[in-house]
DNA sequence: ATAAACCTTGGAGTTAAATCTAAGGTCAAG
DNA sequence: CTTGACCTTAGATTTAACTCCAAGGTTTAT
């Protein structure tokens, strides 16, 4: 039997959570002190790990409500609905990847039009590509020159 | 010109959005109507769309923010500086990616192993998984047999 | 000219998932 | 028998990013 601070620990979690998850109806306390302290059994521990692993796996505590009412009730359900779950998951991860993606070959973009060298940003291109309302990204050309190398790297290979 | 309306439509968010943007100083209309109403030109457009599409994948708005504000006072920075500031977006883009695959290879694990069938999820592996505190995910075992060629063909490759 | 559809402002409410506060009860150690 | 670590409760606060509301002014179409 675990007190709240106890399992909280041996979870990394706070006793604070703990409590909200009570409350939210996701994991109780099999039983109480007669002083009215909270005691938790390997079991109550094993289901906040299931909480706490579904969670880790980027579940909503709302999903994972829903998960623990599978399992409550396994008997009623198929696997399909489970599979169902984690494949609905598992697409908006996937679109989340592609949207990032797309970001990181924006940034790329933006970084290697700028020199990266200590000349005044009047005239970097990221800020003029953010500026701007076109797709395209000038090199960009400081008025003096300056013959960094990091420079020329950045830059040959945009004309 | 765009009246606050027409932009929002436009790019799929609501009026009071880009108050809320305007507010936080993200993105100002470039003027007002005589009698006080927001108008954006395509320049203040542009910079919406750089926001919404830094923010669907995952920047905060502080993090906007700061990038946008680099823009204001250009002289006061080095192409140094804003390249160093995209560099570190582009680092945690970088990583958000990274973390997000890790996350879709688990979720991939845990979907090939159920058959998705409509057998009771008496013995799913996915709520098998999340009970156990093992990292193994086993492929899925029904008592009864059923003969979906989708079983076999998710649980083969695991023995 | 009047209704519908738009716009303005300031401020309040929402959601998720905690996290914190206050005021007090319990327990082991010295 | 007091100190300090732990526990209890109800309720307030936090954070991000909206979202909604009220009370009124403006535009446009019929
Ligand atoms: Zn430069
Ligand atoms: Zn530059
Ligand atoms: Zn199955
Ligand atoms: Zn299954």
């Amino acid at each position: 039997m675990y007190r709240i601070g106890e399992l909280a620990k041996q979870c990394e979690v706070k006793a604070d959570t703990l409590r909200f998850y009570e409350k939210h109806g996701l994991l109780a306390p099999s039983s109480r002190s007669d002083s009215g302290y909270r005691l938790y059994n390997e079991h109550d521990a094993e289901r906040l790990r299931f909480i706490l692993r579904a969670k880790a796996v980027g579940f909503t505590l709302a999903e994972i409500t829903e998960l623990l009412s599978i399992e409550l009730d396994k008997s009623n359900w198929a696997c399909a609905d489970v599979k169902g779950m984690v494949d609905g998951k598992l697409e908006h991860v996937n679109q989340k990847i592609a949207e990032l993606k797309h970001f990181q070959v924006s940034l790329e973009r933006l970084s290697d039009a700028c020199c990266g060298g200590p000349e005044s940003a009047e005239h970097c291109s990221i800020l003029e590509a953010l500026e701007s309302n076109t797709d395209s990204i000038k090199c960009e050309n400081h008025g003096h020159h300056h013959d960094s190398s990091q420079y020329t790297k950045n830059c040959q290979s945009k004309g």
